[in-house]
DNA sequence: ACATACATGTAATGCGTTACATGATTAC
DNA sequence: GTAATCATGTAACGCATTACATGTATGT
């Protein structure tokens, strides 16, 4: 159940409507968990119920917006959950499933899935590259917002788990890109054999 | 929906019950896919009225075993599959979203957290590295059985695609390890900040 | 006028987890 | 006799994906 947090955790930093978070839990923005419209809307009614955020109704036009804030139940709610041990699922990876089977498929095909994975990665890694530049220089607005009110020792500590989140994503989608080459290499000395059924493998 | 796909990998190696698969799938085992009988039973009871498999009950005193046994369209199924491309889904890790939101709590709290992290993964790569060591020395009795019916160029790109996968996820496994390592380095280094506030960071 | 961004939802379906439920065989 | 292993399932619930559904404000 992290998508309540990860909403508890935006709304820690600055009040906000569905619609902006929805923007935030996108996969092109860069947030640690990602998440449909479909499922933060009724997630924050429900919260709303509980009494962890609050909404503000605000009309611009005709138009209604309803604007989050985080309640004092909700921060002691979001502080519980991040000292809580990781539910950490079993292994489940369609990527290394699949390549552990591609001897059933031509090699050419094997070199594209590979070349996919590595590609989803850089755009992953370059993303996450980003947002690691912006907490750096002090250019992400969310993070500029959740400093104002902390004393200097707390701001200290809030860019270095920041950090820390990220720099865990960046090393993991650069594991993916190596991972990738890795198997290009295998498919590429694979190719060599089939070629040259009587030579030595070079690999 | 890769958990059908999983099962009819291991059927493609040799048949087997439900129960044998749910050993497999286990999280102790060390396969790149995991599930519970919850999910294994339907699952091949469903893919034998698709005729993907097939099951022959076999008598051992008073108890029935359904042994199954994958089909031509199974096999077709199976590597129409592993060439399909890999469903790419959002970000989403519970370890990364709180490591990021550590402000929040004590760092003792937040050095547990990656310590078991750490160990977690650590346990996870001994089981990986178990796996590529039986590949490498022909003891893995699914990958022996499969070798058998196969010609000798056909044998190099099974084991070489076998490894590759089992590489996969020890390679993410060490990226963990360093990740959570490099999460108690920041922990102690704002413990030290915060013990010698006028200090400079050394970190 | 038209496209894009703003803004909020519901419904159906499938995958995954946990708990429940039962009983036979084998080894000690 | 009793514990571990073999063996097969069902039920309830929650999380995630995809599709459906609607309408306003703003910039060009």
């Amino acid at each position: 159940m992290s998508l309540r947090h990860a909403l508890l955790g935006l709304l820690d930093a600055a009040p906000m409507t569905g619609y902006e978070l929805d923007q935030i839990l996108d996969e092109t923005f860069g947030y640690p968990w990602t998440a449909p419209r479909s499922q933060i809307y009724p997630s924050l009614r429900q919260m709303e119920a509980e009494g962890l955020i609050e909404a503000e109704v605000k009309h611009t036009g005709e138009r209604e917006r309803r604007e989050y804030r985080i309640l004092e139940p909700g921060r002691a709610e979001l502080a519980r959950w991040v000292a809580e041990p990781v539910p950490y699922a079993g292994a489940r990876d369609a990527a290394h499933l699949k390549a552990s089977m591609m001897n059933m498929v031509k090699l050419d095909e094997a070199e594209k899935l590979f070349l996919a994975h590595r590609d989803h990665f850089r755009q992953r890694l370059e993303i996450w590259n980003k947002r690691i530049d912006a907490i750096q220089a002090g250019t992400s607005p969310l993070l500029e917002a959740r400093l104002r009110d902390q004393p200097p020792d707390e701001q200290a500590k809030l860019i270095a788990f920041k950090l820390c989140g990220y720099e865990g994503s960046a090393m993991r989608a650069r594991t993916e890109i190596e991972w990738a080459e890795h198997g290009l290499v295998t498919v590429a000395s694979l190719r060599q054999a089939t070629r040259t059924p009587n030579s030595i493998d070079v690999a």
